[in-house]
DNA sequence: AACTAATAGTTGCACTTGTAACTAACAACA
DNA sequence: TGTTGTTAGTTACAAGTGCAACTATTAGTT
């Protein structure tokens, strides 16, 4: 048996991460595709507003690693669905806050609360020590 | 602080898996698109073919979870760039087997081999026990 | 045999995404 | 002031994806 065969796509790290994220986001994300018909961008951009009060859109490409052009669209979206409003900075007017506008925080809210019930549903089957584990083990991973 | 205040995403398992799951594939995937000029897809059904040998489409699609038209134009695909070869079962003609072709054979190796040292040096950091552990983690999530 | 249901795989279309090029605003400095 | 470089955000276009409808073939039922 030579070296191919041994590999398997069980021991590939980025395919496992891939499958089990992939299963993971399932139910989310359909629930606020159907409730929002949101994207998953979308939710990240709602999410890291209602989380951090008042952001550039280049605050949340740097926190959340999203390319600038899904950033963009994905404002837009939800500045048309009424979900944020933006204001020209006076200092600078390359830039613009972002802010969630009273609809937006609730949907905000919704969401917040819908993950916490999903999560937890999600990891029943793990201990708190294996939950915790893997978390930090994410973390380094995505810090790589 | 309310509820939502509390909840962050760095606690939300999908997020955390996703985010993970982007940083490690990027790298393999720069690799087989940039010298082979091939998609995620393409790299998977590849491997399937490559370590099971002589599988229909539909097998793929089961094993991978990758929905059918996806690999449907994976195969197509592939063919062109003449990596692999079906053949029409004599009993059911609804089928075809796919198998790779030597050239095939060749990329398969190499994405293999390469698989296996991004998959190690990605890894460095970790322990052994992290690494079993993490794997075990997975596979679980990923079958719920 | 004739009719209906199921299955393997493909295709069309609308939608999402990535890449690169773009606009507008600022900064730095001669 | 004028020139050059940088930055925030947008847009255009090509390419990838999901979904539903499609073809061809087989299976089951009468």
């Amino acid at each position: 048996m030579d070296r191919k065969d041994e590999f398997a796509l069980k021991d590939f790290m980025p395919y496992l991460l891939y499958q089990a994220a992939d299963v993971a986001s399932r139910g989310f994300e359909s629930y606020y595709k159907c409730k929002y018909g949101m994207l998953r961008t979308e939710w990240r951009v709602i999410f890291h507003i209602g989380r951090f009060h008042k952001m550039t859109a280049k605050d949340i490409c740097e926190r959340s690693k999203v390319h600038k052009t899904k950033v963009s669209r994905a404002v837009h979206a939800l500045e048309t669905k009424g979900y944020l409003k933006r204001t020209q900075l006076a200092n600078d007017r390359r830039q613009e806050l972002l802010e969630l506008t009273d609809s937006g925080s609730r949907v905000f809210d919704d969401l917040c609360a819908e993950a916490e019930r999903f999560d937890a549903e999600m990891m029943t089957a793990f201990s708190d020590n294996d939950k915790a584990a893997m978390r930090q083990f994410l973390v380094r991973i995505a810090q790589l």
